[in-house]
DNA sequence: CTTGGAATGTCAACAAGGCTGACATAAAAT
DNA sequence: ATTTTATGTCAGCCTTGTTGACATTCCAAG
C-alpha cells in the first residue's frame, strides 16, 4: 500500500538495495518457506498423503462447496494434477465431491468430519510455527512481513488473496 | 532478536493473534512464493534445467568450492537428489567438480563462466521481483519481513542462513 | 603395515506431484 | 439438431524427492 521512492524523498529514507541485501532476502525466503512447511510434513508423512493434499485441504476448508476449476484457478496447478489429488482425498473420505444441481458439470467440494480433522491437524501445526514467528518478530515486524509478502505476489494471486475473507482484517 | 511477550507488557502492544489473521500469513507466504519462484522458472522452461539446478547454482556461487556434503546440508536434499542435479549440470558445462586436494573424496564445486551467466540471469530476474516488492513496501516493512523470515526458520537452518556472508548486512 | 570402520560420493530403482494429450459428458450457441 | 465450449477424468511422461547398494578414500587400532 505504500509506495515511498514514488514521490522523491518524503517522510521514509530512500532504499539502497545492495545485491547483496537482496540475495539475503531471497535465501531468507527460501530457508523460511521451508521451515513453514516442516512441521505438516511431519503430520501428512503417518498419513498417505503429501503437501499437495494438505493445500487442498487448506483452501476447501476456507471455501466450502467450492468448484474444482476454482480450486485450481487458487492452487495454480493444472486440473489434471489436482484432480489426481482430489480423487485421492475422495477415496479416503477426506473430501465429498457433490455434482452441482444447477450445473451438472461442476463438483462442489467439502469436507467430510475425517477430512476437517485433518485440516485442523495440519493447520494447527502450521499456524502454531506461524504464531511463534509472529510473536518473537513483534506487531509491526508482522505488519511489514504482510506487506512485503503482497508486494511479491503475482497480482492475478493478489487478487485471490485479498478477496479471500478479509473479515478479520 | 526482539521478545516482546516475554517480559510483559513492555514498549510494544501484545499480540492478539486471531485463527484468521494467522491463516491469512499462511496464504500469504504460499502465494508470495509462488511470485518468489516464477520469473526463474520461466527462464528454466527454456534451458534443460529447473528449480533443483536453479538452487545448486545459486549456493554454488555464493559459497564457490563448496563440497557436495557442505551443499547438500544447505539444501536439506538427500546426497543422491543432489548428486542428480549436480551431474546434469556438470555435464552441462555449468558447473566444475575438482577432487579435493586434501580429501580425495570431497568433491569441489564452482561455476564454470557459462554457469556463472545462466545463474546471473536467475539472479536478476529473481532480484527484481524482490526488489520491487521491497521498493513498493519501504524499508520499515523490509526490516519486519526479514524479521519475520528468521524466527520462521528451522534453528538448524537459521544458522546456515546467518553465517552466509554477513558483511553487507 | 594392514585391516575395519567412517565419510564421501555414485548408480539404480521407486514415489509424489507437476505436466500434456485424449476423451466423456453437460451446457450453451448456432 | 448439431456444433462448440466448459468441466472433469483417465493415461502416460518428466522432474525431483526418497532408500538401498556400492566404490573409493581416509583414519584409527592392532
Amino acid at each position: 500500500m505504500a509506495e515511498p521512492g514514488s514521490g522523491g524523498p518524503g517522510g521514509e529514507s530512500l532504499l539502497f538495495l545492495t545485491d547483496e541485501q537482496l540475495r539475503k532476502g531471497i535465501e531468507a525466503m527460501f530457508f523460511a518457506y521451508r521451515g513453514f512447511t516442516a512441521d505438516p510434513d511431519r503430520i501428512l508423512a503417518d498419513h498417505a498423503y503429501g503437501r499437495a493434499h494438505h493445500r487442498a485441504l487448506h483452501f476447501i476448508n476456507r471455501n466450502p462447496g467450492t468448484t474444482v476449476n476454482n480450486l485450481l484457478a487458487i492452487l495454480g496447478v493444472t486440473k489434471q494434477s489436482l484432480n489426481r489429488v482430489l480423487r485421492a482425498l475422495i477415496e479416503g473420505g477426506l473430501v465429498e465431491s457433490r455434482i452441482g444441481a444447477r450445473d451438472k458439470r461442476e463438483r462442489h467440494l467439502f469436507l467430510t468430519e475425517e477430512g476437517a480433522v485433518l485440516e485442523q491437524a495440519l493447520s494447527t501445526a502450521q499456524r502454531d510455527r506461524m504464531r511463534a514467528a509472529y510473536r518473537a518478530a513483534g506487531p509491526q515486524a508482522v505488519a511489514g512481513f504482510r506487506t512485503v509478502l503482497e508486494a511479491m505476489m503475482d497480482p492475478e494471486m493478489r487478487r485471490h488473496f485479498t478477496s479471500a475473507k478479509d473479515a478479520a482484517e
